[in-house]
RNA sequence: GUGGGCGUAGCUCAGCCGGUCAGAGCGCCAGACUGUGGAUCUGGAGGUCGUGGGUUCGAAGCCCAUCGCCCACCCCA
């Protein structure tokens, strides 16, 4: 039986890594830009981490964490990170970050790991690309994360993104939000789906985007977090909205956005695709004030976002952003007859220059050897013949032209540096 | 967890109601007067027809099971 890759994993070969590598590229140099600092944490954490932080009765927590029992004695329980921000607010307080001129800013790319059905533009491994500004509660702080992620899709050019917002209240009047919603949904508990009555008394919050009809058609004239919001939450999303204005980024006020995690705190956004179906959500994130203290920190604000690759990659397919296929060798170098020693130092001297240089490896004939080197989109060929090194030379095909020279061993290096501009 | 579609060479697919049905194109390898590419021609390698049962004189095509992939739902990135 042959060994396949686990369900929900893809092979990235080299054509697509090239697509990757050109996006993750455009991210550096845009957080670089922007000030943030890259930083790396485990693809594996303490399994703890992820129930404190992103909360116990998540979709995450609940069904889609890949958890493993570590080894040894006191083996503890380990779990493949299911999303960044909890990792990176962990890894600062860690660190001493805090100790740090505030604000830090952070940013991460790599793979997350979620337990769920695979299906076009979802998987069990996927790649996210987050930021996160820690020890700012200004709502500057909020409008700049947004830019930046608006901005990288901008670079990328990819266009009619949506940016959805909301403010889902603090401490302060998260429980004012509740209660309002608990009155409200209570009268008609019997009519909404299973889902959402187990949400009644876990998350109310989370009623609100339930996508069942029959909630839908309840939730009408539910009351709206934003009307519940204490004075500087409210204060808060006014700040941000002007922030916004002032940069000119567009969005939606959407009263039902809730994001999936618990740790948000005011501020909460998607950045959507309309009408890309299920998957729309490219983007999300939001403010996060009670996140480090609920890892064990003291109270330290934070703000950030997470998107996706896997679906930035979906949507440039269909759109700008191709890249171009990978180029062949500069050089080729070919044998004809017993010079194959020559012709090994000959490899090696081109790449010491600096030059994108290749052989032949399987000791096919001369001809199979023009033919791959045609193949692989090669610029010039070094043929290495017996009777011209007799006389020094090594014979040099120029392929697009179809030209054959001659050229001197010494003078080959550089003949071939000028010749393809280096 | 639920529903739908699909599984024939590396890739894209033919193969009608069961009886030269194991194929084509592309790709790969090689050859076409002996040391030269991209065009053309010729040849070659490569398949337990996802897997396991069953029906039948006979199954890639029918039945059952199983696995895998894809799509959709829930939820998210």
């Amino acid at each position: 039986m042959q060994i396949s890759r686990p369900r929900g994993t893809s092979d990235i070969l080299p054509e697509e890594a090239r697509r990757w590598r050109k996006l993750e590229n455009v991210i550096h140099e845009l957080c670089r830009l922007y000030g943030y600092g890259e930083i790396r944490t485990p693809i594996f954490e303490t399994t703890d981490l992820f129930l404190r932080g992103v909360g116990e009765a998540t979709d995450i927590v609940e069904k889609e964490m890949y958890t493993f029992k570590s080894k040894g004695k006191r083996a503890n329980s380990l779990t493949l990170r299911p999303e960044g921000t909890a990792p990176v607010a962990r890894a600062y307080l860690e660190n001493g970050l805090y100790a740090l001129p505030q604000p830090v800013k952070l940013y991460y790319i790599g793979p997350m790991f979620r337990y769920d059905r695979p299906q076009a533009g979802r998987y069990r491994q996927f790649h996210q690309f987050g930021a996160e500004i820690f020890g700012a509660d200004d709502p500057a702080a909020d409008a700049e994360v947004i830019a930046l992620a608006m901005t990288f899709f901008k670079k990328l050019g990819l266009k009619g993104l949506e940016l959805h917002l909301n403010s889902v209240g603090c401490p302060e009047c998260r429980p004012v939000m509740r209660e309002k919603l608990v009155e409200y949904f209570n009268l008609r508990i019997q009519e909404c789906c299973q889902d959402c009555r187990n949400r009644l008394v876990k998350n109310p919050l989370r009623i609100l985007d339930c996508k069942e009809d029959s909630c839908r058609e309840i939730r009408r004239g539910a009351p709206s977090p934003v009307d519940c919001l204490c004075t500087e939450c409210g204060a808060h999303f006014e700040h941000l909205r002007r922030y916004l204005d002032l940069l000119n980024i567009p969005y939606h006020l959407n009263p039902r956005l809730v994001r999936g995690l618990d740790y948000y705190t005011k501020t909460a956004f998607e950045i959507i695709i309309p009408g890309a179906g299920a998957q729309d959500a490219v983007g999300g994130g939001g403010r996060y004030d009670g996140l480090v203290q609920e890892i064990g920190g003291r109270s330290v604000p934070g703000v950030g976002f997470a998107l996706g690759l896997e679906r930035t990659l979906l949507l440039m397919l269909d759109g700008a952003g191709e890249v171009a296929t990978a180029p062949g060798p500069e050089v080729f170098v070919v044998t004809a007859g017993e010079t194959r020693d020559t012709a090994t130092r000959l490899v090696a001297d081109l790449r010491a220059a600096g030059l994108v240089a290749d052989r032949d490896y399987t000791g096919r004939s001369l001809k199979a050897q023009m033919k791959y080197a045609g193949k692989l989109g090669a610029r010039y060929v070094v043929i290495v013949g017996e009777d011209e090194l007799r006389g020094g030379r090594v014979a040099l095909k120029d392929m697009e032209a179809g030209r054959q020279t001659e050229v001197y061993l010494e003078e080959m290096v550089d003949f071939l540096r000028r010749a393809v501009g280096k």
